[in-house]
DNA sequence: TATTGTTATACTCTATAACTATA
DNA sequence: TATAGTTATAGAGTATAACAATA
């Protein structure tokens, strides 16, 4: 149990993080973004895998996840084939196309890491990744508490502002 | 300098956080998304600032921040006060509404991760605090290094697939 | 009826570029 | 000319809901 002022630290810090996730994305080719590329990296470590399976791995709704597998077959990297043992059901599956962009795709980030992580250590990486799965898990066991909380007063909106910058006066 | 395969791991965890931050994200108040709640808590840490300045610590580009910036504003949550010294500046400042969204913003996001964090020590929480900021340092440091690689081949692209899926024979 | 996927729609966040007003 | 901020526009990512096919 941790102190109040650590949780908000934490939040800023999960906010911030975006930049890092941002930088990342600008590496990628322009017809694979970060939604693609992390269904390459997901079938090219975990081997084919159903719809279903995919969407729970990326921890998105399987409509998203839908639309990724889209992009990447109309590409010929993966494959939808068909699930002998359920007809609903699709297979998916890594093409050779696919796992050369995977290649690409690991080649470009490992640069990038290799540059910006210059001065860290193979422990304290270890540490870093242990940490951020150790949080996915704790997040992703109750889905359960709802955790609502008292509305706050109302007030009126004036919607979308207009310059005040100095003194309005000329 | 960490492994390959360490890094590959840790673009995935960095993807997969994402899960967590749309899990807070959902607890907010429906007039008070992710980005404003973001302006908020800087606010109310920093104190007063200018866009430039927000903009940094948002790290995210000022056009951004504006949007964010004028979300607040129109529901008299900041005000933006003219810059003295600067007359193209404005002075970004927290209103005693926007303390009190401020303060409901803060006890959600604590329920929250009280709930979720219930089994992690103080030190835990920290050493993630700790090497999530320093993993946006090792980011936000150079801004040069473009880190360009070379193209994959080029392929037809039949862009939005139709349905395929068991055998698609009836 | 319930489940697997797909698609339509809508909303948030973001960046780029053009623009205004100051410096 | 250069800088601070705004706005228009476009693109990616996501969720919800309605729908089709199959279990």
């Amino acid at each position: 149990m941790a102190a109040q002022a650590q949780y908000e630290e934490l939040v800023r810090q999960l906010s911030a993080i975006g930049a890092v996730k941002r930088d990342l994305g600008r590496i990628l080719p322009a017809d694979c973004p970060a939604g693609s590329a992390a269904v390459l990296t997901l079938l090219g470590r975990h081997g084919d895998m159903r719809m279903s399976k995919l969407a729970e791995l990326l921890a998105v709704d399987m409509s998203v996840t839908s639309r990724h597998v889209t992009h990447l077959a109309a590409r010929g990297w993966i494959e939808r084939l068909p699930d002998p043992a359920d007809k609903r059901s699709r297979i998916l599956h890594l093409t050779p196309a696919g796992l050369d962009r995977l290649d690409d795709l690991s080649r470009r980030t490992t640069h990038l890491l290799a540059d910006r992580l210059s001065d860290w250590s193979d422990d304290e990486v270890g540490q870093l990744i242990r940490l951020m799965s150790r949080l996915r898990d704790s997040f992703g066991d109750c889905r359960s508490h709802p955790v609502r909380i008292p509305a706050a007063a109302a007030a009126p909106v004036i919607e979308e502002t207009t310059r005040t910058p100095a003194n309005t006066r000329k």
